[in-house]
DNA sequence: TCGTTTACGAAACCGGAGTTGCGTAATTGG
DNA sequence: CCAATTACGCAACTCCGGTTTCGTAAACGA
């Protein structure tokens, strides 16, 4: 079970995301340089590659330790649990607009994670899985509270959390707007409570 | 009002979105080589920059003729109408996303362009701005529909409008799920009937 | 006709991502 | 102890996006 030959300095991992990390926060995406990154770390960049196959790959390393793992508080209602997790999700999508100089309305680094996902099969996966995740979170929350009688027994879970998170990252890539609380219970609120008249 | 000096050649623009367009279908983003569209096109690629100053303008530039000017039909059934409004998104959105190769359930072009977004905050404002035409056509068309009272008087109308476009965005992007009008009409159901139990 | 301005082409160049080849170090299994 | 295997450092290299330089061409106004 014991691998075959010379082990890999785990050192190198640690200090390597710590020293990419900083760049990225201080100079954005675009001022990472993978020799620099090398250099700092006082390491070959051939050692840096067979971590990381692209500079995309070690970018989504850097950034997938920003997230916090996705923990749920279920209290019984509905409306404060989705506004609790949509905050949690925010959050994320927060710390991730940060990195990159963050000039203007810009998406930051969420908008090259997202590059990162298209431009790399292996990474796309990792984004699925990490949606399948938080989906399944999500849709036991719902199914909860649909059989407790709090929403309507014939919903659409999918399409639901699809609007919510969906609304979330539109935001933050899109539009540019800023995504705090109270723009997670103004969309909880109207995926709720519908927008049709005939209440 | 006459410009100054020797006046571009037009005939130039046309040729070489024609030829970009075709190798971004033929071998994705990643394929398109500046170098090799300007020998192509018969042209220098110093009037290649001159146009598009990067790579990712002209390939916004191909994209963009791929987007129909989103028209509108108000029948004066909301659902329908926002049902039809979604649907030329996602058909804007599918096209761009056949673009790339579209090996597997990959965002394709689409992500590739939002990280053009990201990186350029020139493009980002033409996004935005593309974003606002479409957002106060879709608010004229809640407005009307609140003001005749199919719609809530007091709904939020732009998170209603958020999520259902937010939806189709994260679908294509996150979870690589298809998007045509079976789902745009789950969408448009599940924010108009709302998901709580009291109706 | 002449000076100014802008467009074009050609070529050399720069910087950074990613690769390759080679010599050496560390570990396991026999 | 020895062979096989994997990690590491170093240096040169390729590829491509983007820039610079320079000579020439096409338009304008005076």
């Amino acid at each position: 079970m014991a691998p075959r030959g010379r082990p890999r300095d785990t050192q190198v991992d640690e200090r390597v995301l710590r020293i990419a990390a900083a760049l990225i926060f201080e100079r954005g995406y675009a001022g990472l340089s993978v020799d620099e990154v090398a250099e700092q770390a006082g390491v070959a960049k051939t050692t840096l590659y067979r971590r990381w196959p692209t500079k995309d790959h070690l970018a989504v390393a850097v950034v997938a330790r920003l997230q916090a793992d996705d923990e749920i508080t279920d209290t019984g209602d509905i409306r404060t649990d989705l506004v609790d997790y949509l905050e949690k999700i925010a959050a994320g999508l927060n710390r991730m607009r940060a990195a990159g100089g963050n000039r203007g309305p810009s998406a930051g680094a969420v908008g090259e994670l997202v590059g990162a996902t298209a431009r790399h099969e292996d990474i796309g996966r990792l984004g699925r899985e990490q949606y399948a995740r938080r989906n399944a979170i999500a849709l036991a929350l719902i199914e909860r509270a649909r059989l407790r009688g709090e929403l309507r027994a014939d919903l659409d879970a999918e399409a639901l959390f699809d609007q919510l998170a969906g609304a979330l990252y539109y935001r933050v890539m899109i539009t540019g707007a800023p995504i705090d609380r109270s723009y997670a219970e103004r969309l909880v609120s109207c995926a709720l409570e519908g927008n049709m008249t005939c209440r």
